[in-house]
DNA sequence: CGGATTTGACCAGCGC
DNA sequence: GCGCTGGTCAAATCCG
């Protein structure tokens, strides 16, 4: 690895309601399955790197038989139909919940309606982008094949950085990473047991980790079950609207540069992450890092998520 | 009291 | 044109 592919991933991290990437466990070593780390594999949030990736190679040139291609989104659309406008910039996550509620992407929704839907005994929620000048949007619902899984539409692009960029700012103190939650951490310790807290305090250690110093308000247990790509965002739109926050010193191109070359030099990349239920599917026996403690753990992170891209 | 959520009403798109 | 459905608005309500 090199530290342009290092900072790629860290931007990556840091772009809207990705900035909890982790790597799929195939390109990591086995563990002990007793671990204690092995409670990171089942709290993570967000979706993989290969996710992304796929998001990112599904939004090439020919939109309509990447779309074709993969399971029907949430909302189907009759095969031989054109996307409308309405379908850009709109992708839907499939996440299956492992506790109450849904994780928290990094950024901050306010409700504004909801509406039940035919054939769906749960209601949907409609979720905006609390931001103002923001038209991120987002839908909520849950499955009716699996109540545990909450089918996530999210629709447009956030002209903002997620809140734990925010905290990024703040200096690299890990007292200040927890404090901003403490409120809510306060609020939701009242219903959660203490082995509960005690897996919540690791996963946002490990989040912590992933994203060198991350501040997300809360964070929910819960497993990706799926991610569904309907119509992704194009890497030049996510980019022009949302373009890397930092300067990383070390990395002189910009996230388009580092990775089109990836993807034109290595065509079949997600072919390497693969299989759509293999890259996106977590058992909760999944081992996410081989690590006899937290600071080779990041290593580990590192040479994981280059492996899946390389 | 201010912000977030709830919920009924309204509107637009689509199929028949 | 009509009815159905999904998406949004906005007043009422809730909550910290």
């Amino acid at each position: 690895m090199n530290e342009g592919e290092v900072s790629l991933l860290r931007r990556l991290q840091l772009l809207g309601g990705y900035d909890d990437l982790l790597i799929p466990p195939s390109n990591l070593s086995k563990q002990d399955s007793s671990s204690p780390h092995n409670l990171f594999s089942k709290a993570r949030i967000g979706p993989l790197i290969c996710e992304v990736e796929t998001a990112m190679s599904m939004g090439g040139s020919n939109g309509e038989e990447s779309y074709t291609s993969y399971s029907p989104p949430v909302t189907s659309i009759p095969a031989g139909k054109s996307f409308s406008s309405k379908m850009e910039n709109k992708y839907t996550l499939r996440i299956k919940t492992c506790g109450n509620g849904i994780g928290d992407d990094g950024y901050k929704w306010r409700k504004y309606g909801q509406k039940s839907i035919k054939n769906n005994p749960n209601p949907r929620s409609y979720y905006k982008c609390t931001k103002p000048m923001c038209n991120a949007k987002r839908q909520v619902e849950r499955s009716t094949e699996d109540p545990e899984t909450v089918i996530i539409t999210y629709e447009g692009l956030h002209l903002h950085y997620t809140y734990s960029h925010f905290v990024l700012s703040q200096p690299h103190n890990h007292d200040q990473i927890f404090t901003p939650n403490s409120h809510q951490t306060k609020k939701r310790s009242k219903t959660q047991s203490a082995a509960s807290e005690e897996a919540e305090q690791m996963q946002q250690m490990e989040v912590s980790m992933i994203t060198e110093a991350a501040g997300h308000q809360h964070y929910n247990l819960f497993k990706v079950a799926d991610i569904n790509i309907t119509e992704s965002s194009s890497l030049h739109e996510i980019m022009q609207h949302d373009p890397p926050p930092y300067n990383f010193g070390h990395c002189s191109q910009g996230l388009l540069e580092d990775i089109v070359p990836l993807l034109v030099r290595k065509p079949s990349c997600s072919s390497t992450t693969t299989s759509h239920n293999q890259c996106c599917s977590f058992s909760q026996s999944s081992l996410p890092f081989d690590s006899p403690s937290l600071s080779p753990a990041i290593n580990q992170f590192d040479a994981g998520i280059l492996s899946s891209i390389l």
